[in-house]
Order: C-alpha cells, then sequence, then structure tokens
RNA sequence: GCGCCUGUAGCUCAGUUGGAUAGAGCAUCGGAUUUCUAAUCCGGCGGUCGCGUGUUCGAAUCACGCCAGGCGCGCCA
C-alpha cells in the first residue's frame, strides 16, 4: 500500500499536470502536509493561484485518506490526515524501493602504517550510515574500504623496518612503532636516496620487501578490524590500492590510445574541460599516482558488480580530483555509471584552524572512544549504581560510541566540523543518548507489562499481526503516530540527498513526541481499549526507534 | 590570481532545494513528580539570517558585487 505522502502527491500532480511539491506543513496548525506546487504553476501560467488551487481541490478524490484540503495563503493547498487513515497506515510496513540499484559505496579508507584519528570518522560514520539506509531501503549494496596500502611511504618504511625496528615497541603497539620509523627516515635527508632504492625494489618486486610490505599491511589491519569492531562498521571488500597495481599501466595506454590522455610535460595527462590543470595517469618518472589508481577501480568495479551507481565519501578537498577521474571515466567507458563524491567537511580545532597530520596533535581515535566510554559510565554509575558492574559497562559503550557517531551524524556534512571533546562526548540535548532513553523508557513499559499484555511479537519488532485497533484521541497520540508515519520519507530523503542528518532530526523529534505522549498518557494504567492500543503506539515507536538508530549505526540498550 | 565550501540567537548547529510568524540543543531564569526510568516535560529570555544591489506574489535559500574564514589549484594521497 502507498504511503500518505505518495496517495496525496499523486493526486494533486494528476490534477494539477505538474509537481506537487509535497512537504509536511511549516506550522502544525495549518494541517499535516502542504502542496506547493500551485503556486509555481500559476506564475508560469499567469493565472490566479488561489482559484487554480480550489480548481485543484475540485478533482482530487482523498476520501478516507485526509480531511477537505483547504486554500491557505499566497495559495497553498492544506491536508490533514484522518485518523483512521493514520491507524490503517501504522499496520503497513516501510516500504522497499520500486526501483531497487546497485551501489557501490567507498568509504574511510585509511592509511596503512598509520593510526586512525578524528580525522578518519566522519567518512566511517557517514558511510557506514548510508549504507545501512540504502541496504534497508532495498538497494543491493556493495561497500569497498579502499585503504591506502600502497605509494612512496613504503620506501621509508621498509628502510626503517631493516635498520631502525625496535621488536619490543613493535609488540607492545605495532602502529606507533611504525610510525615511529616513518618519521625517523622522513627527519633524515642522507636516508632519501636509500629509501627510495628500496621503493623500487618493492615495485620491482623483491621477496625480502614484498615480505616486510606483507607484514606492515597485516598489522594495520589488525588495527583497523578492532576499530572497526568496536565501531560496528563493516565492510564486504577491502580491496586496496594496491590489488590495482597490474592494471594501471593498461589503463594508461588505452586513455592514450583512445586520445583522452596526451603527454605534456613529460608526463601523461588527462585534460578535463574547464580546469586548468590535468589529471595525471602517469608521472614524468614513469610512476603511476593515485589517479590512476582510482580510474581502474571504477574499471574493475563496473566489470565485476556493474553498479547503478558508485559513491565516494570523502572530505571536501579532494573535490578537484574526483570531478577529474568522473569525467575520465565517462570518456572513457561505454556506459559509465553514476559516480557521486559526497563531501563533507575538515576537522578543525578549537580555535577554528584545522587539525593537521603532521602535527602529531591529532586526537586518536581510540582515544576518543575510550574517553566517551568512561564518560558514560561515569553518568550510568551515577544514575544506576545498583546495576551490576558488566550491564553499566555494557551501557556505557552503546552510549558512548552512540554519542560520538550521533555527534558527527547529526550536523550537516558539508560544513567544518569545530572537534570538541564536550561536543563529541555530550550526552544530554539533541544526543543519541536521548534517543536511547526513549526506547528504554518503552522497554520499561513493556517488562512491566508482563504476563498481563500478551505481547504477540517482541516489543521491538515491527509486528505483522492484526494489530489492536489504534485509538488515536489525545492529541500527543496522535502527534506521535503521525511521526511514526513519517519514517519512510524520511529514509527516501536521507538517501536521496546523502544526509544522515535529516534521519537524526527525524529520529530527534519521535523522541520528543515519544516523551510528550509519555507525560500526557498513562498505559499501563488505562483501561481497554485504550491500553492496547497505546501499548501498539509503544512497540511501533521502539521499532523505528530502534531501527532507526541501527541505520545510524547506534545500539540501543534495555536499561540505562 | 582562479575555483570550491562556509558565514543564521551569547556558544554549537537545523532549516527537504523559492513558501506561511526563521527553529533546536547548550547556557541562563522560572515551573512540573502520591502514576509506566526526571538521562524527562512545560514556559521565559535571546535574531539587521556577514553587508549591499537585484530577480518576484514571496528570498536565510536564486543572480551580481563586496567583507570575513577555510580548502584546493601537474607529477603526495
Amino acid at each position: 500500500m502507498p504511503s500518505a505522502t505518495d496517495i496525496i502527491s499523486a493526486a494533486v500532480e494528476r490534477a494539477l499536470g505538474a509537481p506537487a511539491m509535497l512537504r509536511p506543513c511549516a506550522d502544525p496548525k495549518f494541517g499535516d502536509y502542504q502542496a506547493n506546487g500551485v503556486m509555481a504553476v500559476a506564475k508560469q501560467r499567469k493565472e490566479n493561484p488561489r482559484a487554480l488551487a480550489e480548481k485543484v481541490i475540485a478533482q482530487l478524490d482523498l476520501n478516507g485518506v485526509c480531511e477537505k484540503p483547504t486554500v491557505a495563503g499566497a495559495g497553498f493547498i492544506n491536508f490533514k490526515l484522518l485518523p483512521e487513515f493514520i491507524a490503517q497506515q501504522l499496520s503497513e510496513p516501510v516500504a522497499k524501493t520500486a526501483k531497487p540499484q546497485t551501489i557501490v559505496l567507498d568509504y574511510s579508507g585509511p592509511n596503512v602504517a598509520k593510526l586512525m584519528h578524528v580525522g578518519h570518522i566522519r567518512s566511517t560514520i557517514i558511510g557506514d550510515s548510508l549504507a545501512r539506509v540504502a541496504r534497508f531501503l532495498g538497494h543491493r549494496v556493495i561497500t569497498d574500504n579502499h585503504i591506502g596500502d600502497w605509494g612512496t611511504q613504503f620506501g621509508m618504511l621498509i628502510l626503517g623496518w631493516k635498520q631502525f625496528r625496535n621488536d619490543t615497541a613493535l609488540a607492545a603497539d605495532p602502529i606507533a612503532e611504525l610510525e615511529r620509523l616513518y618519521k625517523h627516515v622522513n627527519a633524515q635527508e642522507n636516508l632519501r636516496e636509500a629509501a627510495k632504492q628500496e621503493l623500487v625494489k618493492l615495485q620491482q618486486g623483491d621477496a625480502e620487501n614484498l615480505t616486510i610490505w606483507k607484514r606492515i599491511i597485516e598489522l594495520s589491519e589488525q588495527q583497523f578490524d578492532a576499530t572497526y569492531a568496536r565501531l560496528g562498521v563493516r565492510f564486504d571488500h577491502t580491496l586496496g590500492e594496491s590489488f590495482y597495481n597490474p592494471f594501471l599501466a593498461d589503463v594508461v595506454r588505452e586513455l592514450q590510445q583512445r586520445g583522452i590522455a596526451r603527454e605534456s610535460d613529460g608526463a601523461i595527462c588527462v585534460f578535463v574541460e574547464g580546469e586548468e590543470t590535468p589529471l595525471i595517469i602517469q608521472k614524468s618518472d614513469g610512476g603511476f599516482g593515485y589517479g590512476t589508481t582510482d580510474l581502474a577501480t571504477v574499471k574493475y568495479r563496473v566489470e565485476t558488480w556493474h553498479p547503478d551507481l558508485i559513491v565516494y565519501v570523502t572530505d571536501a578537498r579532494q573535490q578537484l580530483h574526483f570531478k577529474q577521474v568522473f569525467a575520465t571515466v565517462r570518456q572513457w567507458l561505454p556506459n559509465p555509471p553514476a559516480l557521486e563524491h559526497i563531501t563533507f567537511g575538515s576537522i578543525l580545532g578549537e580555535d577554528r584552524k584545522p587539525l593537521k597530520t603532521r602535527s602529531g596533535e591529532n586526537v586518536k581515535l581510540a582515544e576518543l572512544l575510550n574517553e566517551a566510554e568512561e564518560r558514560a559510565l561515569t553518568v550510568v554509575t551515577q544514575k544506576n549504581p545498583e546495576l551490576p558492574e558488566a550491564t553499566r559497562k555494557q551501557i556505557a559503550r552503546a552510549v558512548g560510541i552512540g554519542a560520538v557517531k550521533y555527534a558527527d551524524l547529526s550536523q550537516n556534512r558539508t560544513t567544518d566540523y569545530i572537534f570538541s571533546w564536550d561536543k563529541m562526548l555530550a550526552l544530554d540535548g539533541n544526543t543519541a543518548p536521548y534517543l536511547q532513553y526513549a526506547y528504554v523508557r518503552i522497554q520499561s513499559i513493556f517488562r512491566k507489562a508482563g504476563t498481563e499484555w500478551e505481547a504477540p511479537q517482541r516489543p521491538d519488532s515491527r509486528g505483522t499481526e492484526a494489530a489492536p485497533t489504534l485509538e488515536l484521541t489525545h492529541p500527543s497520540e496522535l502527534e506521535l503516530a503521525k511521526q511514526i508515519l513519517r519514517f519512510s520519507e524520511t529514509l527516501n530523503a536521507t538517501l536521496a540527498d546523502y544526509k544522515p542528518n535529516w534521519l537524526t532530526g527525524y529520529l530527534y523529534d519521535l523522541a520528543g513526541k515519544f516523551s510528550v505522549f509519555y507525560d500526557n498518557c498513562p498505559v499501563l494504567q488505562s483501561a481497554e481499549p485504550v491500553k492496547s492500543s497505546r501499548l501498539t503506539l509503544c512497540r511501533l515507536t521502539a521499532y523505528v526507534m530502534k531501527q532507526g538508530l541501527n541505520l545510524l549505526g547506534i545500539d540501543v540498550i534495555e536499561q540505562m
């Protein structure tokens, strides 16, 4: 069954002959949804917008869906859903997409031999959330972690490994030792040539250097895995840059033969229209850069998974690069998939200056997560000292990690991100714990309900059984029900514009509306049939909250 | 110099692509609990949407010009 917005949109569109531009009402007093499309059409046809709106309304048949639509203001049409219709809609599951696509999502992409720091968090968390939403809506999603496991830094790493390695330090903290080796070699001018020689040997397939290289990657992947496990992030594939090495020469040859690339100042370049600087696909010394790797990666993905769309989640600084790569792909491949670069702002310090990678001032991701969990544990212990320690720690984990993720996801990704411990780890206001708390209160109701109410399903399941008839009479019941109804449209909007902050905003409103309902509408003390109706409302809220948080990569807990 | 992004309440930010009286959180001030978890709820205070000119029924949103900050601009990724 189509959703409320689908039904109304389609009806208006048919009557108007143009997009309905249906939105939630700016102010609830106008109704639930407003159609703005009439005014645009009236302007174009030079008609009176209010008269046109009346004509449109006369052609609408929305019996059983909403009250008679009204014209207001400059030509808005307002719709107010009927409680019976809302109740009926709530028994329907969230609609899957009508046209499933194959989507490759490329995010996180940390570098080997480096610690993961706060700079990696946005790509990882935003990408993971978008993957979850797309998958939930019924798309075929392939996630691929394009790690930086190849490049000039390996010359220095291998040299350092051979000459300066401290095995005790390596055993204790492999990545810290690798970072030390890199810095040590990099700092010494006289070692540069030797490092370059090690790199050349690696590229030529020298057995010893290959073994060291593999070992370094292995150690790095152990670190990545540990971090991803804490964050609950997983990838279908981890095909790093090195995977594409065998294809690079062919890519260059083909682009040259096709006349897409040409020699310039000794390098092989692709000049993209509108850009002065080219994409360099082969350096004058014969080496390949990441531009070539990215091109080979697109080709591999196209041939392997046949995606309709490839999405890259990286910071905004790579815009020019991806613009050039995408333009090249469109000239090169016969039926190129849609390519999207989803950007986000830089991470700034509290002084609004960028947190620089080289400075060593980076906040390590692992430390951030530790501190998040510690702060959460303090609060849990303070609120609920009687809970066993293991339980408190488990709660602290969900709350702490959830708070960090939510702080990131709830912000519009395009703006720069000012890093602040307090902001990242805040536990009140518009934060994940507020949403988790709403869920906990519902779970508590169901625990208390116990045998009194025979839950046909677990309270967090949506349930497909015939739900008790919903009696939506109290205003806060109605408000809550309508909010639940908007889950589906919110997910579609979130994916369409790649903006997880719309989902966080929606869930925050849901939690707020539930809290008002909770204050105003006793559940267990009510007489039937109100009690069953309210329990159903609770069950649906719990379902949407749990599912919604899951799509953000945030766990729920049963008590806190 | 050219290009991209940002500028909204004291602070941190939303604002569904041009819609109705610009909204939250934090901070601050006040109120609510014999009732299902008060990590809650209700209310007050707080605005020249960086500045200016334009486009039109209507602009935080679009165009142009300034101002301020950030990022990018051939062989690093």
